[in-house]
DNA sequence: ACCTATCCGGAGCGTTTCGCTCCGGATAGT
DNA sequence: ACTATCCGGAGCGAAACGCTCCGGATAGGT
């Protein structure tokens, strides 16, 4: 029985290569990934991605939106595990796997919908409490703020090595690959755990930083 | 007086301006960094750039070469550093801050001359006696490879939002980007510190991931 | 088996960006 | 003051870009 939106089901089965692809590509070619390089990484010709989108731009937005709703829901897992270290250890490790991460590169080229800000936004309150639950229960160290968690995990997201290993064909590379990122995560989350080894240098970083994440407009990266 | 390859002094500084610049473009925009947006960095024209280099491929391949002659001073620092953990540590602080990570994305797409090859090649070698010293002195902890070591130190020394924020006109900015850089290290450093909280999942990494780096050839990252 | 509304691939359009050359003018060094 | 050296950036052909368009293929109902 046919979707009830009618869409033949070799189309709905190219949207989704297509979505796919779009992250694929852009973790590999940053914010310029081009419209021919995704279409062909999904099997797909370019006008079968015109056919959905309107234009790259819109298909851009529209993978931020999702994105941050993921992270949202991710962050609302995390928050809802009743162990405050294993929720924050479940939130960081997901978000590492799949967040805006992978989709950096967009911020400041591609606009922020109402919507993507809004689930940005849940999605921030939700790590400030987690964390804040995380730390008051004697398991996150002390001296660690929210922005640094941010930041580490943007920076645990985008991986060009792992992530070029994990595109190649061969299966051992790949495996590889998982297996290293999953390693890394580990000895980051023991170094955000208490007891810590030695206090952190310098100021706290001022909390603005997190947000400036996705404000950064009048900054084009490319030229 | 003037140097005895009799270069003006002024073309001396353009050369210094250029690869600084170089430095800085391909951090910002990766492999595809452009030649103008190079010499514009350096506040120069793009004829001062090809007078001083043939082609940007040999550019390229020249920033490669000092990085890894970079690298692999900094790995003999802390090699001869009395401390295991303190060399190590500075080892590790020292190529997130100027390693061939923020010339990563040159990986692949630029080759490796033989100079730049024998350099990676000693680094690496000074860098697993960096780690077995620190590790038979438990001080780093038992489980963590030179891999795992190498890909934190790829991951950390790459950070767009960071670079972003540096390379921004405001001081202030720049000021708290290489604040947040310093402590995320320290955070991670404490993460590699013995006692560990949480055993690395996993097998340990194949150690064929490490020279891949610079080996994989067959992968061409863009279009 | 057949029909047709729907969807497909990719050649090709105009535009932009690329690496690189070239030359009239500026300048460092004597 | 003289000149060998070096400069910036306009401009070249080539390549890559986002996007359109259309003849052919196919899913899905009859």
């Amino acid at each position: 029985m046919p979707d009830r939106r009618s869409r033949r089901s070799d189309a709905q089965r190219n949207d989704r290569a297509l979505l796919r692809a779009a992250r694929a590509v852009i973790a590999r070619d940053g914010a310029r990934a081009s419209v021919a390089a995704i279409a062909a990484d999904a099997g797909v010709g370019v006008g079968s991605l015109y056919r959905r989108w309107p234009s790259k731009e819109k298909l851009f937005e529209h993978l931020l939106e999702v994105a941050n709703e993921e992270w949202d829901r991710i962050a609302q897992e995390g928050l809802a595990h009743e162990d405050p270290w294993e929720g924050f250890a479940h939130y960081f490790a997901a978000a590492v796997g799949f967040g805006p991460g992978t989709l950096g590169p967009l911020a400041g080229t591609v606009e922020l919908t109402p919507r993507a800000a809004a689930a940005a936004r849940r999605s921030d309150e939700a790590v400030e409490a987690i964390i804040a639950r995380a730390r008051s229960a004697g398991e996150l160290r002390a001296d660690v703020t929210a922005v640094d968690v941010s930041l580490l995990i943007e920076q645990m997201s985008r991986s060009p090595l792992i992530e070029q290993l994990a595109q190649q064909g061969r299966d051992d590379l790949r495996d590889a690959a998982a297996h290293a990122r999953r390693r890394l995560v580990a000895i980051v989350l023991d170094g955000l755990r208490e007891p810590a080894a030695t206090p952190l240098p310098g100021p706290r970083p001022a909390e603005r930083l997190l947000t400036a994440r996705w404000e950064m407009v009048e900054y084009r990266p490319a030229r």
